[in-house]
Order: C-alpha cells, then structure tokens, then sequence
DNA sequence: TGTACATCAGTGAACGCGCGTTCACTGATGTAC
DNA sequence: TGTACATCAGTGAACGCGCGTTCACTGATGTAC
C-alpha cells in the first residue's frame, strides 16, 4: 500500500467536513464539486473515487453538519436540567449563529432547497430530524411527554424561521430585534 | 405601433407572474431564463426587452410573490377583528399551504437562498418585510403596541419554521403533526 | 393614394462559462518469483 | 537481491449540457411626403 490504511477514510471525511460547510455557506446548487475537492486540497477527478454522485455526498454532508450541530448542544450535559434548552435557545438564536450559517444549523441554513432535493436526500434529512427530536425532546419544557414534544416542535419551528428571516434582513438593527424578541418570548413563556 | 400601447407592460407581468410561480416551485437557480420565458409563451431573447438582468427580474417576481400572498389576507377584512389573525395562522399552516409552495409565502419557500442573492435584491425584501410587518402588526394579539409587534415576530418565525421544515419531511403524518402541534399553540397561547 | 422609411416586440442562433461526470494516465508502494 | 507486475488514490483533460446574455434579424404597423 502506498498510503496508510485509513488514508482514503481521513480523505473522505476531509471532503464531506469542507463540503458541510461549503453548502450551507453556498446552497446546494453554487457549491460545485470542482470547488469542493479543491477546497479539500485534490483535485476534481478524484472525486468519484470516493463518491458516486454529487448527490451521495450531499446526503454525508448534510449528516456530518447535523451531528456538528448535535456535539455543541452534547457539551452542554453538564448544565442543571431546566437550563439546557434555554441554554439551547440562547445559542441558535445567537448573533454569532444567524452570522456564521456555514458552521450553523443546517435546517435554517437550506430547509427550502433540501425540500426540493432528490427523495433519498429529503428521506435521509427527515430521518436525522427525527432523531434530533428524540434527542432534544426530554431537555424541553413541559410536564408530559406530549407537552415537551409539541413545545419541541414549536420551539424548533420560531428558532428556524427566526434565524432563516434575520438572514435575509440588509439592517442589522432589525436583524437583531428578531433575534432577541423571539429568543426573549421562548425563554419567558415556556 | 403594431400592438396596442399596453401590450408590452402586460406581457412583463405575464413574465413577472409566472416567474413568481417558477421560483417558488424551483428555486431561485433551477429556475432559469429560458423556461420563464417559455413559460409565458415566449423565446429566450426578448427577455432583455423587459429586464435588465435575472436579478432585476429577480426583485419584481418576489415582489410580486408578496403582494399575492397580501391579497389573500387583505379578503379577511370583513372578519371579527380577533379573528383575523387567527384565519392568518390557519391559513398559513394549512395542508394547502405546504403543499403548494408555487402560490404560497416566499419566505417559507426562498428565505435562505434569498439571504445568499445580490445585496440589491435583499434590499428589496428587506423593505418588503418591514412593509408586511407593519400592516399585519394591527391585526396581532397584544396590548400594546411594543407586545403586538414582539408578538408578530414570534408567529411569523414558527409559520416560516413550520411549513419550511414541514416542506422536507417525507412522511405525511410528520408533516401534519408539525404544522397542526404548531398551530394550536399560536391559536391556544395568545 | 402610393411609396419609402422608422419603430420596436419578439425571434432564434450563437457567445463564453461552469456544471457533473468520465476516463486514460501517473507514480508510489506492495507482492511474486 | 533484483526484476516484473499489480494495486489504487489522485490527476487533469475532455465529455455533453444548460446557464445568462448578446445580437443580427423579422415583420406588422406607424409616419412622412
């Protein structure tokens, strides 16, 4: 062999790491595979040595950018109970969130162009929310399991929409106070 | 003159109508200049007859967008004030809505690929986001106008949220069970 | 009334460009004998 | 130990294709004289 054993591996995941943050900084369609093996340090070609479609990496890459998100909120085992989902909120409705979509939440980064994605994609990306919602669902507020699911579901919702909206906004005046007024609501009404 | 003199502005709205429709459904990328054209019964070269550029386009289509999804909430004059932003919420989270994102908000169906568009074309939604606020702001529940305009902020964010994550889930009954979890909070907690 | 020219919305071929994908090749290392 | 061959991650040119944009042209109607 000339290169170690776990050489192509470490490749492969450098690709999909680069290739997470590339298509949420550039949508799915302006984030091209030349630019994405570049990025990586190779060179086109090599690409369907790894991958066999555009499309099998997308699918890896949005994956890579859930369980990214995912290790942020993990860090937080060590906080009381009832302060990790607003800990969770403060975080996702964040400046630092809303400016840096490329390390973000891949939901408020691309939910519109995933749901015009290929089926096998939109499948993988609705079986990692599921998962997310199971996860997430016993750090949420409420007293039954139904409670702090529906809570889930509209939590999850106004942060997504508020990050996805304050994104597109040119003022930043206004940026902000639909960061804060929506991170401000969650955390005084749950 | 060989047509009549209003025929050239109603075929830039024919164009500018449909591509309301074709960037919703699309995308702002797959959606490309010959279709629209083809779309509205013309050839790709008289495009430049009517536009500038795609972006100029652009704007007006998802200005377009806006003042088509006005009308529809401009119908509920005739309702119980309270009522009004009730229907807005129904409306807006219904089965329909989700499923026909060609005639529906663009926000819920182009906010991240819009935040990624020219600076001019942002500017633009930017002015009609705050325009849109400041009329449906009356309607909102809240006494003051500092809680009605808060409280907007909130039910818009988890309307867009909804349906735009609703939009990719595969499964029907996931899908349901966000935008209804959803709608009964707004309709319930304010 | 008849002829020559101007107007201009719309046509359709062509422009360069970047896309996703394919493929013959490279070159460092492994194995066979 | 030395030579011949196999392996395979990575290269880089080329493929056809659709994109946004340009441009010479068409042809129906208007105006000038």
């Amino acid at each position: 062999m000339r290169y170690e054993p776990e050489h192509k591996t470490r490749t492969r995941d450098r690709i999909v790491r680069n290739a997470a943050r590339k298509f949420r900084a550039e949508g799915l369609t302006r984030a091209g595979v030349a630019g994405l093996m570049k990025a990586s340090g190779l060179t086109v070609g090599g690409f369907y040595k790894h991958f066999r479609s555009k499309d099998e990496l997308l699918a890896d890459a949005i994956a890579h950018a859930f369980s990214d998100t995912e290790k942020v909120y993990s860090s937080l085992q060590n906080m009381p109970r009832e302060e990790r989902w607003k800990e969770i909120v403060r975080l996702y409705l964040s400046p630092e969130h809303c400016d840096h979509p490329e390390t973000g939440c891949p939901v408020a980064a691309l939910a519109p162009e995933i749901a015009r994605a290929k089926f096998s994609v939109r499948k993988g990306v609705s079986g990692l929310m599921k998962e997310r919602t199971n996860q997430w669902v016993e750090f949420m507020p409420g007293r039954t399991a139904e409670e702090r699911e529906q809570n889930f579901l509209v939590i999850f919702s106004a942060m997504v929409g508020a990050v996805s909206v304050a994104r597109l906004l040119t003022e930043p005046i206004e940026r902000q106070k639909l960061l804060v007024s929506v991170r401000d609501y969650l955390l005084h009404s749950f």
